[in-house]
Order: structure tokens, then sequence, then C-alpha cells
RNA sequence: GUCCCCGUCGUCCAGCGGUCUAGGAUACCGGGCUUUCAAUCCGGAAACGGGGGUUCGAAUCCCCCCGGGGACACCA
């Protein structure tokens, strides 16, 4: 068994790869199979945005076919998360089919596969008979030619004693009857390639071409699933993920363009290949993720990041509807510039939003450290010149804290902070000037007149 | 255990026989800038799993070992 190598040369990839036969690139029908046992987690968002990228690539069909043949496991509110969690990451599917819907079709290809005397029954299953001698090779796109020992393979069964069909079955008989071109699925399917490529020959149809991608791995190095918390999709949003740092950072695992680090989808659909597609695990990066979606916060209109923002303030309790809208769209997403700067999520912006929001800012106890006697009365003077500012820019506002360090007997480096504590209760935050400026110089100078009181009132 | 896949900085990737004293990103450490934090800039530490071949030349090709992962259901 020896693995593939990409060519070099002018040979078409994947052309090399299927060893000769010419995929027809502008019918490219591909699907996502996702079993509605659970949520959708992050693996199972990479392989549908895997198969979405190459069928968008390819100007082909992307499938969405559930697999809900073990009705036990398969609930309702499974296939819901699977549609809300691709359309929060803006894979759109062309057609969706659920297997179910299916259960008489299968049934007549497994007869029609017992009268071949492919297929036999005991115990009331049927089960397909597997060649005791010779092998099955899968041409894989990605791992190259994987030969496999009939020797090694089991009789398996394909329809249960209930009538109803197994995975590996349904799989063969759905991807036939819908036309799929290329079965792009996580590499745990490698093992059961062999089985499918038998039932194919069986049936005499033609397989699809194969491309199984690497795992996902979490943190501790084994196949990313449910125990390792955070894997679903939507928790992802939950966190305040942006989609297109998501989609974004998955594309990167297992995919890469060059050196390049930051894609649009619009450019991942441009550049998406499977040449590009490596084949060893990839370890989900946490870190790496908040960096990406620091990048996709910085780069989305700042309207758009308003509106999310004002969303994110109210179901997190930080204030409500009518407080937000209060503050109105222009200055939130004046506040939402100021904010994405230091936050690495829509929920951290959240968090530091208190300050763009009308009201009294709560003093804790170590504003005292800056908010010193030696400053209070400079406040309250301060107060007075803001309510008075003709320029509410940054520019002015910088000049009155200026000129007020200067006449007003206390040194900017001690009244900078001050103002910031005032303002925000925290000693951390963006630019003075340009939080002064968002905040306004209504609010502005009813903090500055609560912090004076407040100073008072300590000593 | 058997079979299959994989093996470059902690992590994600580049690398397709010479251009590699191995490049980018992230995370980490130090410094500049700043009222602060962040951003940004500059600098630093950090990897070809091991051993044999092939070749004038190997991170790149071959073999063995080791390591990691996956699959071995009337789950998908």
């Amino acid at each position: 068994m020896v693995a593939a190598r990409r060519p070099s040369g002018k040979v078409p990839w994947a052309l090399h790869r299927a060893g000769g036969r010419i995929p027809t690139m502008d019918s490219v029908r591909v699907r996502f199979a996702p079993s509605p046992t659970g949520y959708l987690h992050v693996g199972g968002g990479r392989t549908a945005l895997f198969n979405w990228l190459y069928a968008r690539h390819h100007r082909g069909t992307f499938i969405l076919r559930i697999e809900d043949t073990d009705r036990t496991r398969s609930t309702e509110e499974a296939i819901e998360q699977i549609f809300a969690s691709l359309r929060w990451l803006g894979l759109d599917w062309d057609e969706v089919y659920r297997q179910t819907d299916r259960f008489d079709r299968h049934r007549e290809v497994g007869e029609d596969l017992r009268n071949r005397g492919a297929a036999y029954e005991e115990g009331g299953a049927l089960w397909f008979r597997v060649p005791r001698e010779g092998a099955t090779t899968v041409r894989d796109l990605l791992a190259g030619d994987v030969t496999v020992q009939h020797s090694e393979l089991k009789d398996f069964v394909i329809l249960r004693s209930d009538g109803t069909p197994v995975y590996n079955f349904a799989c063969v008989v759905d991807d036939h009857d819908m036309g799929i071109t290329h079965v792009i699925r996580g590499a745990e399917h490698l093992n059961n390639t062999p089985k499918q490529i038998l039932l194919y020959q069986a049936l005499g149809w033609e397989p699809p071409l194969f491309a199984h991608v690497p795992l996902i791995l979490g943190p501790d190095r084994s196949k990313l699933s449910k125990r390792h918390g955070a894997g679903s999709v939507l928790d992802y949003d939950r966190r305040g993920i942006l989609p297109e740092a998501l989609v974004n950072f998955l594309a990167r695992l297992g995919w890469s363009h060059g050196d390049q680090e930051v894609f649009s989808k619009e450019e991942l659909v441009a550049l998406f290949d499977l040449p590009g597609v490596n084949t060893s695990a990839a370890v989900f990066d946490d870190a790496k993720l908040l960096w990406l979606n620091h990048e996709w916060l910085r780069r989305t209109d700042p309207h758009r990041l308003a509106d999310l923002l004002a969303e994110r303030i109210v179901t997190l309790g930080v204030a409500d509807r009518h407080a937000v809208e209060a503050v109105g769209r222009e200055r939130l997403a004046r506040a939402a510039v100021l904010l994405r700067e230091r936050g690495k999520t829509l929920v951290e912006m959240a968090e530091r939003a208190r300050p763009y929001l009308p009201g009294p800012i709560p003093l804790p106890p170590e504003a005292a450290e800056v908010l010193t006697p030696a400053v209070g009365p400079a406040l309250a003077a301060l107060a007075e010149r803001v309510t008075a500012l003709g320029d509410p820019s940054p520019a002015g506002f910088e000049a009155l804290l200026k000129g007020g360090a200067e006449d007003l007997g206390v040194p900017i480096k001690a009244l900078a902070p001050a103002v910031r504590v005032a303002v925000t209760g925290s000693r951390v935050g963006p630019g003075l000037y340009d939080l002064l400026s968002v905040v306004g110089p209504e609010v502005v100078a009813d903090r500055l007149r609560a912090a004076a009181r407040w100073i008072k009132e300590r000593r």
C-alpha cells in the first residue's frame, strides 16, 4: 500500500488521484450527512464547511442529508440544531433529504441484493456477504490508495431485523441515488469505505470519488467529541465568536493557502480546493480562534457590530433594551469601535459597555487610588467646563483636559486617570479623549460631579 | 489485540531533492509608544520523532522502529 503523492507538473491533481477518471467539474454534487443524535460539533461543522466550499468553488450542488436511520437516538431537536448551526455558519444547502423518508427504497435495494445472492437473511436481519478472498482498494483523493484485505472484513448487516437500513448501506444507496460525485467526510470513515465500495460493486454502481479529511483533535489529542466541552457550533455563538471567525478558523484546520491566515468566506470559495487539504489531524487551539475573532471583530462594519453588541448587552443583562435604545445606533457604533480594540469576543465587549450607557457608574473602593482628595475640586470644576464644552470631539476634550490640568493645578498624569475612573469605574480602557467624546458631555459631567461627591463623602 | 491513517516550533500551517544557518501565524518572554489597557512596532526563545538506506545533495524519496490518532456494532 503506497500512498499516492501529489504529482508535479501539469497533471491535474484530482485527476491523478482519481486514477485517470475525469471528474466533471461543472456537475459536482457533494453532501453533508450528519446524524441528528446531538448538537453539531465543530468537527462536523468543518466537514460541512469543506463540502460547502467545494460545492461553491466548483459551482456545484451542496446537499444536506439527515442520517436518522437510528430512530432510537435521533431527535427532532437535534435536526433543528443542525439547521440552526449551518445557518449561523452561513452554509446554505441546495437540497435536503431525510434518510427515514427513503426506507422503502432501501428495502427495495436490499431485496435486490438478496435476489442476486449478495445478501442473505439471518436472525431476521439482512447481511451483506463479503468475499472471502482478495482485497479492495480505496482510491482516496487525500489519503491515496488504501487497500484492505477482505479477510479483515466480516459480513455486515445492511437491514436490521425491523427492516430499517444500517449506515453503510443507506449511505451507499443514497449517495448513488442522489448523484453524489465526491464524498468528503471525516477520516474516521476511511475504514468503512471498502465495505461501501463492495456494496457499489455488488449493485453494479459506479462509486463516487472519496476524500477523507483529517480529524480535529481536542487539547488531549483525542478525536474532538462532546466530552471536550464547548464543542457545539452554537456554543461559539454564545461565547461571542463571529461566524466569520469560526469559518476562517475551521478552514485553516487542515487547509492552507501559503502563509495567509485571514480569509473571508468569498476568498475561501475562490481559493478552496481539495489539493490544499492536508492529511494529518489537527488540534483545536482556542487561543488562535480568539485571535481570529479579534481580527474579524475589527473588520466588521461598525453598524452591524453595534447591532450585535446591542443584542449582547441585553441578553447578558448589562443594561435593558430601553437603555440601549437611548444611546442610539450611531453612538453605539462609535462605542463598538473602541470596545473591539480590546475585547476578543462580543461577550467581552458587552461586559465592558456599561460606561457608554446612560446612568451613573458604580465606583469600586480601589477607585480611591486615583480619586484622591487632591483631585476632587478639579473634577468638580471640570464638570462645569464640560457642560459648557462647545466641541465634544476627542480633540475638544483633549484641549479641555490639558487646559484644565494647567490652570486647575493637577498634572495631567493624575487628572487623566482620575477622569477615566470617574467616567468608567476602571483604570484601564480606550484612549481617554475618544472615550469621553463617545460618552458625551452630559453624562461625563454628571459622572465627574458624582466622583467629586464620592471623594468628599469618603474623607 | 488486529487493521488503517498520520508524524516540521506548545498549537495551526508553509515546505513537493539543492534557494533551509527551515518560513508565517498564534501563544509565550523582553523593549519602544501610551494617563492606562489594547492595538502597533522592534527583538527573543521555540521544530524537521529515531535509525538505516537511495542520491553529488534529503525536512522532502524508500525501509524499519517509535510515537499519536482512528476503525473494528442490527451507531453513524
